[in-house]
DNA sequence: ACCTGAACACCGTTCAAGT
DNA sequence: ACCTGAACACCGTTCAAGT
């Protein structure tokens, strides 16, 4: 039933948002300009005045999702206490936690993109995250329990890390108590392997000193 | 320009075997049951004989990608050596390569499966390559390389790492020199830590004896 | 500027009918 | 058993025309 006027305000942003929801609830193949169109009350042409093709609001979804996870891993560290390793914890857990929640839209974000420019921009899109991430590793060599060292190849590795159990968390092969026990196996033993002298128990007793 | 005869021996392999080479150059999006038909040159209804649908096609498709990776990973143990973190990252290399080359492909054995049958039918499918892991793992425990206990557990978490990079690699957030960098860092700080007791060098010398 | 409506070339899926 | 051909209901995309 269309309305008569032109109307809405803003039909990117809505188209935006509807996608999104859609997106949520349905998965990317169920994601269609014509539906969406009818879903807001405007011709099924109308959405190309804001995204040249359904590619387009693809990747415009992709970069919304970098942006939301970016705030999901700020609010963790905000939880989290002023420890070491409880603030790394905070901050892969809150990740994993949104991939788990917002599969299809960090699989956007992933997925390899055809446009370079499109390329360029979503990875511009990740610093303020990957800031993030090497504060929280600049702490934890502060604190000596964290091995000195080129941070972003420390950073680039502990991403990694946990980028691997939040895609298989959004692709629903680790769930539950499976996927607590590898989360917390995974970093307690890389970052046991990032620590300047590993004894036993280094990430809990400060190290022992040399014999 | 249809032959006539009702023809091809195997239209479902034949099916298969053409979907793979439209996704690895293509990408699914660009997989239609109609391409396919007129490719082999078969009526657009025919591909629903042996596949119910779309779906099941791509199904299928993964199916034959947890196969293919896991005789990659065999391929890669058979290429090392007997030493053993060469082994590890022999394995570990291999499956990276092969998300590197068939990014699509995965993709698919990864997606998450709305059909609990299906989702079932490929976790069974990832044994062989999860066993082949154990084997690994059990070599570098006897060899006092790794910690002892549940060999499951470390398994995952060795899995999971590696899984990491190779959905960067797939997706192209992670190439060249980058690749190899993370790769290297990542394997060797998480073999540190999962080493029996953790020196400065645990994983290229023997464990100093205790002072 | 922003949107409509018609048009075009594609899909996936189903089903009676052919061999 | 296996395939065809027509039919149906959907797509994405383009473009002249409207306000």
């Amino acid at each position: 039933m269309r309305t008569g006027r032109y109307h809405h305000g803003d039909l990117r942003a809505a188209l935006l948002e509807r996608a999104e929801q859609t997106l949520r609830e349905q998965g990317v193949d169920a994601l269609s300009l014509r539906e969406l169109a009818r879903a807001l009350d405007v011709s099924h042409a109308a959405p190309s005045r804001h995204f040249r093709d359904r590619r387009a609001l693809l990747d415009a979804l992709a970069l919304t999702g970098i942006q939301r996870l970016t705030t999901a891993g700020r609010a963790g560290l905000a939880r989290s206490g002023d420890g070491f390793p409880e603030r790394v914890f905070a901050f892969a857990r809150a990740y994993v936690d949104f991939a788990a929640a917002h599969a299809a839209l960090l699989e956007l974000a992933f997925a390899r993109k055809h446009d370079a420019a499109v390329a360029d921009e979503l990875e511009l899109a990740w610093q303020p995250l990957k800031a993030d991430l090497q504060a929280v590793i600049a702490h934890g060599q502060r604190e000596g329990r964290i091995r000195a060292g080129n941070a972003d190849r420390i950073g680039a590795v502990l991403f990694t890390a946990v980028h691997g159990v939040a895609t298989q968390a959004a692709g629903g092969q680790l769930t539950g108590p499976a996927l607590d026990q590898v989360f917390d196996d995974l970093l307690t033993h890389l970052l046991r392997g990032l620590a300047p002298s590993a004894g036993d128990e280094p990430l809990t007793e400060p190290a022992a000193p040399a014999c």
